[in-house]
DNA sequence: CGCCGAGTTGAACTGAATCAAGAAACGTGG
DNA sequence: CCACGTTTCTTGATTCAGTTCAACTCGGCG
């Protein structure tokens, strides 16, 4: 179970207790209704959140149409790397999909310690690969699969997103409508 | 122009005299003929490279078609991650498409200076993280892009690619078969 | 000269989008 | 606790983008 973003870090190499308590000395605790957003096209995003519970959704617009680029769930930590590292003004939107808890850090207060501790910018490096890799896997899914098998792969993967989220914002996840993606349901259904 | 290690990582943040010495001595230049494969699936990674000149590509294995998966060009580094850092074998390939000239650093060795030296980690997870968005950017183009759109993106973001490399790799990089692409290019020839 | 790989083109087919209508689920106020 | 409107999901009919299979062209090279 991951608690606070020592717990998160730590998946990923380890940290020493000073590190951790630099850590934890940055960290706040908060809770937000399900809906509410965290970022707004046009704002720029600060803070990354752990989730501690509940879950959310990271979407944008495409010829006025909503298309949902990322879920968050327990344990996953919410970002728009994008416009934290230009800070500039995001194109994007993130919302909260039920009510939830989290544990926020202000990202130019975890630069600093990125700075004066060098195992948790080791620990940084890791996870940015670790997200690399993932987004190229997605991204061979796209170059290989079909709509079904993507859908199935999903499936396998992120077994929550497909439980707890709206078919409309799993169907533009993976690359296409959500009549396809009833579709393709009621066909596996059917087994 | 990128033409060392140092150059290349200088492009994400300063690094200091002492490091980019340490970082020139662990590299070697080398120079390999067109065609040769660097990496084939069941062996492991250990090194990777920059590219001082000529072209690579990284490729598998889909249902007996190969799917081109990257395009590496001069001031680019040539790698398989997910192999690097697992150290397991891996189910890639890497081709050189022309004679090359290239720098390459032993991984181990690299890793070495990650430790010893925070300026140079920093700048390796100021990299990762600029490759997670480029790969995020790549799956946003596969949700809200035609074929069509595909391409003519990759023209404006990577236009050697569309001159040096064949077709058939163009195709399977953007998600189509080579036949579309080719009535794409003649769609768009008529203008 | 003849072969070979790369690219083009045509015809038939298929997976997925679109448009449209209806059914189910959900939340809110009375 | 029911009635209503709204949003989400399903289903059908049609259209379209992209695949598949196959034949043909072209340039390079032994």
């Amino acid at each position: 179970m991951i608690n606070t973003f020592s717990d998160y870090f730590e998946k990923y190499g380890a940290l020493s207790g000073e590190t951790k308590i630099a850590v934890e000395s940055i960290s706040t605790h908060i809770s937000l209704p399900g809906n509410e957003k965290i970022l707004t096209a046009g704002s720029t995003m600060r803070s990354i959140y752990l989730v501690l519970n509940g879950s959310a959704r990271f979407y944008y617009y495409h010829e006025g149409k909503e298309i949902t680029n990322q879920f968050f769930f327990e344990g996953e930590v919410i970002a728009d790397m994008e416009s934290i590292y230009s800070k500039k003004r995001s194109n994007y939107y993130i919302q909260l999909l039920e009510n939830c808890q989290l544990i926020e850090i202000k990202y130019p207060e975890l630069e600093k310690l990125y700075r004066q501790h060098h195992d948790l910018e080791h620990v940084g490096r890791m996870i940015a690969i670790a997200c690399y890799l993932e987004e190229n896997e997605r991204n061979r899914s796209y170059q290989m699969l079909t709509a079904k098998e993507r859908y199935l792969k999903l499936l396998e993967t992120h077994p929550d997103a497909v439980n707890r989220v709206n078919l409309g914002h799993i169907s533009s996840y993976i690359g296409i409508t959500q009549v396809q993606l009833s579709r393709i349901r009621s066909e596996l259904a059917s087994f």
